[in-house]
RNA sequence: CGGGGUGGCGUAUGAUGGUGGUACGACUGCUUUGGGAGCAGUUAGACCGAGUUCGAUUCUCGGCACCCCGACCA
């Protein structure tokens, strides 16, 4: 991508109706814009980035055998009613117009979460012990109305979550794949740039049960655990028995109390939901029993602005490189366009992405500015200087060490 | 949902119950090119609605939007 063509361009400030750091980064370098609060855009920039986040978990959640699907964001009444979830305050209100107006009565409600959705489909197909288990999962825009919208990215009205869930014969059979999906997400995490840390919880409107949540440290986050400094065993505020200065009760290590962000969590949601819409399955030996689900989810934009909040430095971002929109920035400098254009071309043929800064009217020091801000791991520079040894700068985002390669080795460099 | 803050070019500010300036940014042109360069020019502004008043950007009331704290939540 050539910055030159590029629609969206970096701010020189900061918007002032944003005060989290992501949500400051991500804007003035172009990768989101907000609409309203709690409601945001993916430019170029920042959609590249998304993509990578769910493919990301796509190769994880395919591995572990969940099937992707796509369900519909505008959820008929009739799906919600029978489990009692209707009527919560959670969710956007719709109808066509002359029913809303004369009616007052709502027919939709835009999807907040898609229990009730897969559970109906799923009574279509399922019928046996043999057709279980079965997981599946989607990457879709949830819609929840926030009272209170914050944080830039990581707290919205409308975001993007990945939903997975599962059906079981049993409660042993749920737990194993329980553990299964588990191990995924901390991958997942951890291949975009994050150290998750696995904390018991309550369930919400979800589920009575206990759950799990995937927290990472920051101190932006809104949420408070406890956790074991030793062991990392840690427990959400809202149900931890076990508190600051304590001692751990698997390690015997010291219990400390840390903010942090909450970007999935894994829910047994036991038979709640397959009693309600009669999802049932026949047993080997012939009686019909309630299916045992799970149910599994990530912010995606949750996730994009937890890296920007662990990922930067008082220049801009930094981001990893498995999601990074880009893996270069190349800078031609002097206006040696042609010499660069060529190296361009050269990354671009070996698969490399690059984004080119190939700006004419743009000063040495804008176009390193915009490089730190918008943050591809490695940084490239043609220039009269490196031109003069036959060569390409190199520098990484996350280190201040300068090195000049020859134009022929720079691929074996990266 | 409770509490607090803010609301004038994109940003920061000056003045003002009576013709809304300035700086930075952005844009155009020329000159520049190793850390946000220079000159010239251009662009662009009072959240909405009522009220008071001869006259409201300014005063009053009511909405709305955004930010922050809390409650709640994923």
């Amino acid at each position: 991508m050539k910055l030159s063509q590029l629609f969206t361009k970096t701010l020189r400030e900061a918007p002032t109706d944003e005060e989290a750091i992501n949500a400051k980064l991500l804007v003035r370098s172009g990768f989101v814009f907000k609409n309203s609060a709690g409601i945001y855009s993916f430019l170029p920039l920042g959609w590249r980035v998304l993509n990578k986040i769910a493919d990301i978990i796509r190769e994880e959640m395919n591995a572990i055998g969940g099937q992707e699907l796509f369900m519909p964001a505008l959820v008929e009444k009739k799906y919600m009613e029978p489990t009692g979830r209707w009527d919560l305050d959670v969710g956007y209100y719709v109808n066509e117009k002359r029913k809303a107006q004369n009616e007052k009565q709502e027919q939709f409600v835009l999807g907040w979460s898609h229990e009730e959705v897969l559970t109906t489909i799923a009574t279509k197909f399922i019928s046996s012990y043999k057709d279980l288990p079965f997981s599946a999962y989607q990457i879709q825009t949830k819609f929840r109305h926030e009272a209170r919208a914050k944080s830039g990215l990581l707290r919205g009205r409308e975001f993007m979550m990945k939903d997975l869930y599962s059906f079981h014969v049993s409660e042993e059979d749920l737990s194993q794949y329980y553990e299964k999906v588990a191990k995924a997400y901390h991958k997942i995490f951890e291949r975009c740039g994050l150290k998750s840390i696995y904390t018991l919880a309550g369930g919400g409107v979800f589920t009575d049960k206990f759950t799990h949540e995937f927290q990472i440290l920051s101190d932006i986050g809104e949420d408070t655990v406890y956790i074991c400094d030793k062991c990392e065993y840690a427990e959400n505020e809202e149900i931890a028995k076990i508190k600051n200065g304590d001692r751990c009760p698997n390690c015997n290590g010291k219990i400390e109390e840390k903010k942090s962000i909450e970007v999935g969590n894994i829910f047994n949601q036991g038979t709640k939901y397959s009693e309600a819409l009669d999802l049932q399955f026949t047993g080997e030996n012939g009686h019909k029993k309630p299916v045992v689900m799970g149910a599994y989810g990530i912010g995606l934009g949750r996730v994009m602005g937890t890296v920007v909040e662990v990922h930067h430095d008082d220049r801009g971002i930094i981001w990893p490189e498995n999601i990074a929109p880009f893996k270069v920035h190349l800078i031609v400098l002097d206006g040696h366009n042609k010499e660069a254009d060529k190296v361009y071309d050269d990354l671009i043929k070996n698969g490399v992405e690059v984004l080119y800064d190939d700006r004419e009217d743009r000063t040495p020091g804008e176009k390193f500015a915009d490089a730190d801000l918008i943050g591809c791991p490695i940084r490239l520079v043609v220039s009269k200087k490196t031109l003069e040894k036959d060569g390409v700068e190199i520098k990484k985002r996350n280190s201040k060490e300068l090195n000049i390669a020859k134009i022929a080795d720079i691929k074996k460099q990266l």
